[in-house]
RNA sequence: UGACCCAUAGUGUAAUUGGCAACACGUUUGAUUUUGGUUCAAAAGAGUCUAGGUUCGAAACCUAGUGGGUCAACCA
């Protein structure tokens, strides 16, 4: 084992991500005065889900890996789409995930001013020009990626007249979308992105921050380069998606003659059976697909922390996917191992049945209550243990009871004996039915020798069953997730929208589980691993009276997996 | 259609930069086990998209092809 992680660790310093390798090259070269300093600069136009997680590990984990800083930067350019809230519950996930920024929070918006003098500057270099077009004479006047553009006939007005209706662009004398301020750099450029693009749109809108300051707000290719240039970036990484722009950042950064930071792109995570994209996830909040951003099901960091996650393990899983800039699709059996992985390590057990069957042990004294000891983590002995009351009458698990039981069920069966875990051996004796034929009850006998779970004479007792006590317990409510679609990719489906793909069955609610009284006063987002069924956090939604479990993964299942096949 | 990017076990990422492919997840098997969990041990699974070329030697370099992705918003 101390084998296998020294050679873990030598792995992690010799093989570098493609990034990793561009910038110990620059820190080699002095470049950039051998600083590095990323930033994560998300639109506040949605919440953040497990792909920006992706991209915050490797900002964060870029600048600490080479002694550099990273900011959190909101780039809040377009105030039509842009809310508070969001940028709260970034700031939360964030944090949450374990990241620091100290005292570099910073807003695109608090450069609008430096961004409209540098457009000023650009005008009067002839570089800019202010166009009268709509935005659909624009795109007719486009052409195609081999056909040039028709030049807009306002591409050659003077400097003045550019400077003159620039400023009364920005005075709010003009209507939204009559005009808007162009770099002019190709007609035919085969980049489309260099067809002379829009630096500058009218907006007569309220801004979160700016209020209404401003009625013309700067494109993203024109302000993101600038921010970075400002915030002095060194190694401004961002997505795939981007690489057809980096052209225009140089060009935009080198025309306002400002520090240039290098653009590097990588490919945005996908993960299977679930969307990535803010807007369809804005979708299924907004049609009530799901409870919320923060619903469970959903792949965003707000509803994977409800769901019971932990920033460690979501951090794990960053570093495990790499970075690379092949388009990928993970499996979310990692993502889910990940979690395993860390929860095994932390959560305390516990006993609870979501699905009782009532268990009556017939040869034990009615009335008598017996506190048993009972380990609270196999893997943290520091952890100790606690004490579970025992009595005549119990709830097991329903499906680990079967009447016809084929040879390889090691569970409770006519005739067959357990272990209840830190109880007793049990054995049945006798199945009570309702007139449906339903199984309603099991009699059963125990050994009184067998305490704790003990065998008595080294007899083997193959199966070991979770147990609650039928009258001290805590009655709880657990909410059980399933993925959020039914195919691996939602996306990719040629004839169905990913909204048909829907898993109908991805909540269902258990309203009446029993769980061992020592969970009484759980707080919120506390987690635990109920014995044999899985990991679960305590929800939002409990209150006083009455706890909420949330699933957040099953254990693994080599039991159930073999009887699937 | 033009430009740009990408191509390595089922999935993802490596290969100390040209020296006969490794790690993780997943899968399978066995051992241990008072969780059919954990842990431990092992196995199967690619010869690196194709075809040429350079080289003593290519996953890596070159050319062409094929396949996939991105771009033609006054979104980011």
């Amino acid at each position: 084992m101390e084998n296998k992680n020294e050679n873990n660790l030598e792995e992690s310093k010799t093989s570098l991500n493609f990034i990793e390798q561009i910038i110990e090259t620059d820190l080699k070269n002095g470049k950039n005065e051998s600083r590095v300093h990323t930033r994560f600069p998300p639109e506040p136009n949605g919440y953040l889900h497990i792909g920006h997680a992706k991209s915050i590990c490797l900002n964060f984990g870029m600048a600490e890996k080479y002694n550099g800083l990273c900011n959190l930067r909101f780039d809040d350019t377009n105030p039509t789409k842009e809310e508070v809230e969001y940028v709260d519950s970034i700031i939360e996930d964030v944090k949450w995930l374990g990241f620091d920024w100290g005292d570099r929070l910073y807003f695109a918006s608090d450069y609008f001013d430096q961004m409209y003098d540098l457009a000023v500057e650009l005008i009067k270099k002839e570089k800019a020009y202010v166009c009268d077009l709509s935005a659909e004479d624009v795109s007719a006047m486009r052409g195609t990626p081999s056909q040039p553009s028709q030049a807009s006939p306002y591409r050659n007005r003077s400097i003045e007249q550019n400077l003159d209706l620039f400023a009364r662009m920005k005075a709010g004398e003009f209507p939204d979308g009559s005009r808007t301020l162009r770099a002019k750099i190709s007609l035919d450029s085969p980049n489309m992105q260099m067809r002379d693009p829009a630096m500058y749109r009218i907006r007569h809108a309220h801004h979160h921050r700016t209020g209404d300051k401003w009625c013309i707000y700067p494109m993203y290719d024109w302000a993101h380069g600038l921010e970075d240039s400002i915030e002095k970036i060194t190694h401004s990484l961002c997505t795939l998606e981007f690489e057809n722009h980096r052209p225009l950042y140089d060009w935009y950064l080198n025309e306002a003659e400002v520090y240039r930071p290098q653009q590097i792109e990588f490919a945005r995570l996908n993960l299977s059976y679930t969307v990535m994209s803010k807007r369809k996830l804005l979708e299924l909040v907004q049609e009530k697909q799901v409870s919320g951003w923060d619903d469970p099901r959903m792949p965003t960091i707000s509803g994977m922390r409800r769901r019971g996650y932990t920033p460690e393990s979501l951090r794990a899983f960053s570093d495990r996917i790499g970075i690379a800039k092949r388009n990928n699709v993970i499996d979310v059996a990692l993502l889910e191992h990940n979690v395993r992985e860390d929860l095994n390590k932390r959560a305390k057990r516990v006993m609870a049945v979501v699905d009782p069957l009532k268990v009556t042990i017939k040869n034990y004294p009615v009335g008598q209550v017996e506190e048993l000891e009972a380990v609270n983590n196999p893997e943290d002995e520091s952890a100790g243990t606690r004490m579970i009351p025992f009595s005549r009458e119990i709830y097991i698990e329903r499906e680990d009871f079967m009447e016809d039981a084929p040879k390889k069920f090691f569970r409770l069966a006519p005739g067959q004996e357990v272990r209840l875990r830190y109880a007793y051996f049990i054995k049945c004796d006798e199945v009570v039915k309702d007139s449906s034929g339903k199984v309603v009850e099991l009699i059963c006998s125990y050994d009184p020798d067998s305490k704790g779970g003990k065998s008595p004479d080294g007899r083997k007792v193959k199966g070991t069953l979770h147990w609650v006590d039928a009258h001290h317990n805590i009655e709880a409510q657990v909410r059980v997730y399933d993925r959020l679609f039914t195919v691996s990719d939602p996306d990719g489906d040629k004839e169905k929208s990913y909204k048909e793909l829907l898993n109908p069955d991805s909540l269902s609610i258990i309203e009446k589980a029993f769980v061992e009284p020592s969970v009484k006063n759980a707080a919120v987002l506390s987690y635990f691993q109920f014995e044999r069924l899985g990991y679960f956090t305590v929800d939002k939604d409990s209150t006083d009276s009455k706890l909420i479990f949330n699933k957040t993964v099953g254990l693994k299942d080599s039991y159930s997996k073999e009887n699937k096949n």
